[in-house]
RNA sequence: GUGGGCGUAGCUCAGUGGUAGAGCACCGCGUUGUGGCCGCGGCGGUCGUGGGUUCAAUCCCCAUCGUCCACCCCA
């Protein structure tokens, strides 16, 4: 006997029991953004390393320590993509795709960061996103996020959800507020945990976001972002919101929100939960505008934002709703010899009916065996093909799920019956 | 990366310094062609792994791996 090998750690397995509520989501998004003329477009988990060190920041955490690297054959570095953005940036210059403004697209997949597992966070997760380019105006920020409000609402999780937003301003505002911001917190560094020294010089930003207690009264006190911008950062914002509480989607304004990548610009959001612990941000982005610019190319906006399906999914569970598939109808074969009778019959019945959920025995077993497993499979209504019945032409019909008498149905009419018989 | 909780059957867990148990699940029987309820029987664990203490370790000690939680980070 062999060693039994597992899973790396932070790389779950996705189980049959868990599938249908990540179907249920990422199917509900795929039409949730393709109402909202989203295109699906999908990039390799493979990339150059350099690529995402250019478009997330080398000071950031991600990149310093978290992305999972290595040399390729040829010698080149390589990486397994810890976020999506960079690589639709990418993609879109390569095939020209940005020559028309108001490109929408969407994508989906699994992304790779060495972290330290917890609930919500893997080392392989998924995530679902959408990005839009060349549209400069708040109007495509209100519809984005009203897009994402939407989608909370079909998957019916609107209510454990909340919006928070702010603004970074203009690139140029952005870095002038870092800097003053890093100087008054040089001043009072004597005041600062070690994890907010730390910081002071790499991500000065980041402090503001510090959930240490002590930190608190500092944090209220330190220079505030949102004073610090121009004009047209202002009315960008409050347009935004306008169109927001024009839409009736709820928001707040949380000065403290900073982004942890470092090419957002202008708005920037998250929707948080307080349902899941420590990893409460369901879905976060903003807009960049200097991104696709930083890849060579021209200087185009954009906007975007990723949602984490795990914690979708752990929120979707919550709810206690069941939404598997489970079969229509369970063939039961009372008698070996009418295997290959009974594989002809379910083909032709999944044939004319594509939508039929039609499971057939397989691997033999008595009647009481077969009924169990006809039972368990959760079907409305068990078929028996035996020996009398195929004499006769016909089929035995039996409701598993209600208390009504078991038919026998011409093979012959078992489709038109079916169809007026099944729920669902 | 830092700190803490936990690792006994597929699942949820009990248990003792003398090499293990329950419930659920699974398989079979009680019906010669009828499931769900019930009864009976069965399958199933090198007690995470390695080392140490001991006459003896699943139990005590150390290490390691895994898992969970918080920090950190982030979706």
């Amino acid at each position: 006997m062999s060693e039994k090998i597992q899973s790396l750690r932070g790389m779950p397995d996705i189980l049959p029991v868990d599938a249908p509520l990540w179907q249920f989501l990422e199917q509900t998004a795929a039409a949730v953004l393709s109402s909202y003329g989203y295109a699906y477009i999908s990039t390799p988990l493979l990339e150059p390393t350099a690529l995402f060190t250019r478009s997330i920041g080398a000071a950031t955490d991600i990149i310093e320590k978290e992305m999972y690297s290595f040399d390729d054959r040829n010698g080149e570095s390589v990486s397994l993509r810890p976020e999506g953005t960079a690589s639709v940036v990418r993609a879109m210059l390569q095939h020209g795709l940005l020559q028309t403004p108001g490109q929408k697209v969407w994508y989906q997949g699994p992304m790779f960061r060495y972290e330290k597992p917890q609930r919500g966070r893997s080392r392989q997760f998924h995530q679902i996103g959408a990005e839009v380019f060349g549209l400069p105006g708040p109007d495509i920020d209100a519809e984005l996020l009203a897009m994402s409000a939407r989608l909370w609402e079909s998957l019916g999780i609107a209510g454990s959800v909340r919006l928070e937003l702010n603004s970074l301003g203009s690139p140029l505002e952005r870095q002038q507020y870092r800097q003053h911001l890093h100087d008054w917190l040089k001043q009072h560094e004597s005041d600062l945990d070690d994890d907010s020294r730390r910081r002071l010089d790499t991500n000065p930003m980041r402090i503001l976001d510090s959930k240490n207690p002590d930190m608190q009264s500092l944090i209220e006190a330190a220079p505030k972002l949102f004073e610090h911008l121009g004009d047209e950062s202002r009315q960008h914002f409050e347009q935004l919101t306008a169109i927001l509480d024009a839409m009736q989607i709820p928001w707040q304004h949380n000065q403290r929100l900073v982004r942890g990548l470092d090419y957002y610009t202008h708005t920037v959001f998250e929707w948080v939960t307080d349902e899941l612990g420590a990893q409460g941000t369901v879905c976060a982005g903003g807009r960049y505008d200097g991104l696709v610019e930083l890849h060579g190319g021209p200087a185009i906006p954009g906007i975007g934002f990723a949602m984490g399906e795990e914690r979708l999914v752990a929120l979707l569970q919550q709810q206690q709703e069941d939404f598997s598939q489970q079969p229509h109808v369970y063939l039961i074969i009372a008698d070996q010899s009418l295997q290959q009778q009974a594989l002809v019959l379910s083909e032709q019945l999944r044939r004319e009916h594509p939508s039929l959920r039609l499971r057939a025995n397989m691997g033999g077993g008595s009647m009481r065996a077969q009924f169990k497993r006809a039972d368990r499979s959760q079907a409305q209504l068990a078929l028996i093909l035996g020996t009398d019945e195929w004499a006769a032409g016909e089929i035995t019909v039996k409701w598993l799920r209600s208390e009504q008498n078991q038919v026998a149905v011409p093979l012959s009419q078992l489709g038109n019956w079916l169809q007026q018989n099944l729920t669902d």
